[in-house]
DNA sequence: CTGAAAGCGCTTACAG
DNA sequence: CTGAAAGCGCTTACAG
């Protein structure tokens, strides 16, 4: 074959796809009637739902999911906002979103939120929102928690936060995982070890004021009449987690440590090995997350585990909800952490003597 | 306000978006200016476009990008079809498309692969292929290579193949890291230490047949002279490397372990620490990728690093290519990989004797 | 059960 | 520099 093929687009490489008129045509019917036979709809004479059918398969015919969008108006995607996709809990939820949005039959799509300037998140949600369908935003962080706060006011939303008190999303529909709690929960597990108090290192905040797992942390030390000491403010990742650690190591008198993370406690107990501190000999570290790793560390790693591909189910079902009337919209869910218990925390040794 | 809001759409929570008529009425224009300026088409007169532009920001106009892909034919949409979002090598790759993809302006879709099922493989395809834009296939397990193979002919894709020998996608254009040059620097590395052989715990591979990495092994086994030992099969995951561990942990003349991932590396030191083998005292590993916390794990791993995120941008960058005109197609970009020695591996220790 | 019309919100020629 | 027409590939009433 030689010659200009007119079924090539500009680019030159994709020939123009077969649409119901071409498939109307092969099957000698009207285009009305394919679209019938392609939705399903129920009347629809047999014989001619089996010529349609023939056509559809010969033809290699895929409807255009652009177009079905366009006219109908519904659109059936989900754009995930977020600061990050490949840490633990943020790659996690994600996964949950697609699980969850696969099964409806829902496309997804993800925008990262690389810094936190303003006009930089006003740039990605406006790029989100110009994607058809609904959004989840994952305000973990100040980029995720401007973004929400961004959205327009006429787009479904769903927002994965924090803490519920107070969202930065007003009145839309939001989960949560309870972090709060969880940090309350290991704080007390290690000072039930005999701890005196219990340091902590914080992940990057939400906001520039108290994260959930400090306010936990600090709840719990002052219930127990625990000195409360400063927070070390951790970067994200092990690399923030040794340089945390380098500093805590010099403290003799820190024997717990707290981390917002697994990733953040595997860095604190190198540091700790480094400077031949043994854990949990003589100090004690626990983490957040229970990511796939932590069991299998040495000592393996104490940890709160939280359902994040559960929160990223739920954060898909409400919205769902949110987009169709005949999904129910279920209140904002919140999933409930749980202390693992593993070898990086024992009790304090008695103070001044080291074990024969 | 009462009754009923004929902006309202079907669910009830939208109001119709303005549309480029608004914007013409209230501008008092007709609406192909109003496309011009958001457009930037030069041929406006400056009193004019200011005039849009005011009515745009007053009645929030927001362009509606199916419409846009559906007039133009060009949607600016790359859809990333994968087995997995959540290890490691998956995440950075899909974070590197990511990075380029918003570069471009372009959007960014996942669908995961959750089964090799021919059918299950063929829906997600098919899914992937409604979603208007280009492809980028993660080829490095058997779902994906068959998705691969499945894409239909007319769409442009691009392969993350692990070895670029008969590709899987026949002459379309794909991206590689070296795995078989990688695997073999690490066991010449670990030859390079007194060891007699180098077992290998190998994660899933894409193919019943050999993998790039298993070659790579095999090939520098040979040239030393090395004994080959059968390779474990190990499942995905520190779970997986544990299990494979434990295996290995029993036969007292193994002494160097390659492995498929830092996960599953993480894992067979795990094992061997319970069996009570020193790693690398005892026992020398290595693993792949780099992970973010294998520097830090202790022992810290010897790996060998691979740049997923610079795998993604090009197989972005290659798509962009076949999208566009403008963008030339470069050839198929090779990541070459690097050795990274760390302490979990170490001399042989000479046989019989332990060191006092 | 099936067909003809109008329209989704844009862009792309075609006029002037 | 700007406007009127046609069309992207579908769906949604409206006819019959």
């Amino acid at each position: 074959m030689t010659g200009h093929n007119p079924g090539m687009n500009v680019t030159g490489h994709t020939r123009r796809s077969v649409s119901i008129r071409d498939v109307a045509t092969a099957a000698g019917v009207s285009y009305q009637t394919v679209s019938r036979v392609i939705n399903d709809h129920p009347s629809v004479k047999p014989s001619t739902r089996e010529r349609v059918l023939a056509a559809i398969d010969e033809l290699g015919f895929r409807r255009n999911a652009t177009a079905l969008a366009l006219a109908s108006g519904r659109s059936r995607a989900v754009t995930v906002l977020t600061a990050n996709t490949t840490h633990y809990g943020y790659a996690s939820i994600l996964q949950g979103i697609e699980e969850a949005a696969r099964a409806e039959s829902y496309a997804v799509g993800i925008g990262v939120l690389e810094s936190a300037d303003e006009a930089a998140v006003a740039t990605e949600v406006r790029r989100a929102a110009d994607a058809s369908g609904g959004l989840i935003v994952i305000a973990y962080d100040p980029p995720g928690v401007k973004a929400l706060a961004a959205v327009p006011a006429d787009l479904p939303v769903v927002g994965v936060v924090e803490t519920p008190t107070s969202p930065p999303g007003g009145d839309r529909p939001w989960v949560w995982t309870d972090d709060r709690e969880a940090a309350y929960e290991a704080t007390r597990h290690l000072l039930s070890l005999g701890h005196e108090t219990v340091h902590y290192v914080a992940i990057p905040s939400s906001t520039r004021r108290t994260s959930a797992r400090t306010t936990g942390w600090r709840q719990a030390l002052k219930e127990a009449g625990a000195p409360e000491p400063r927070p070390v403010q951790g970067r994200w990742g092990p690399a923030g987690g040794h340089a945390a650690g380098l500093k805590l190591a010099q403290d003799p008198q820190v024997t717990a440590i707290l981390c917002g993370n697994d990733d953040l406690a595997l860095g604190v107990i190198r540091a700790l090995h480094e400077t031949g501190r043994a854990v949990p000999g003589d100090v004690s570290v626990a983490g957040f997350d229970d990511a796939p790793h932590s069991a299998y560390l040495t000592p393996s790693l104490t940890t709160v585990r939280m359902d994040f591909t559960g929160l990223g189910r739920s954060a898909f079902a409400l919205l769902h909800g949110v987009l169709e009337e005949s999904a129910p919209v279920a209140p904002h869910p919140v999933s409930v952490p749980e202390l693992v218990a593993r070898e990086s925390s024992g009790r304090r040794r008695p103070a001044g003597g080291r074990p024969a």
